[in-house]
DNA sequence: CGTATTTGACCCGCGC
DNA sequence: GCGCGGGTCAAATACG
């Protein structure tokens, strides 16, 4: 099966004023101290280790595609789901399998041009892909996205 | 039986 | 201070 995946646009600032701005977050600015850690356990308050949680590079793409999960070369665990506001489609979001990369990703179909899905990486792999994909890399192409992916 | 997915609970930052 | 919206965990379930 070929789903093909037309990237539409990169989340550029350059806004016309559209209504897709809200995916832009790529930047570096101590937006919030993630807590990465274990919240669960609220006894322990561990004040320590707290430095600076420099966020890692985001990046999103909206693609025209039939299925929400584009085949990019790597192994995805599906950690969540949730439902955001103005938009009926839920919002996955995917983690690296592979250990130690801690690279994440959320699929987000729109609502209202069910065939667009939006596609947000966070962070870079430390693992090479073990099965490469030349839809994924033309994707990237047309981004002018080279990462070490 | 091991691994991936599902799904509700939980947590946190922010706006009001 | 509280409620909302978004992000993550983890137990249960599905699937090979």
């Amino acid at each position: 099966m070929e789903e093909r995946c037309q990237v539409l646009f990169p989340c550029s600032s350059s806004d016309h004023g559209v209504d897709k701005r809200t995916w832009c977050a790529a930047q570096p600015t101590t937006t919030s101290s993630l807590s990465d850690q274990k919240m669960k356990n609220k006894e322990e308050g561990k004040p320590k280790s707290r430095k600076k949680k420099e966020r890692e590079a985001k990046f999103a793409f909206q693609t025209r595609s039939q299925v929400d999960i584009l085949d990019d070369g790597y192994r995805w665990r599906k950690y969540g789901q949730k439902a955001v506001k103005n938009n009926l489609f839920p919002r996955s979001y995917y983690k690296c399998t592979q250990e130690g990369c801690r690279v994440k990703k959320q699929v987000q179909r729109l609502s209202g041009d069910e065939g667009v899905v939006v596609t947000t990486y966070q962070g870079a792999h430390t693992h090479p892909v073990d099965k490469p994909s030349d839809n994924f890399h033309h994707i990237l192409t047309q981004m002018h996205i080279f990462p070490p992916f």
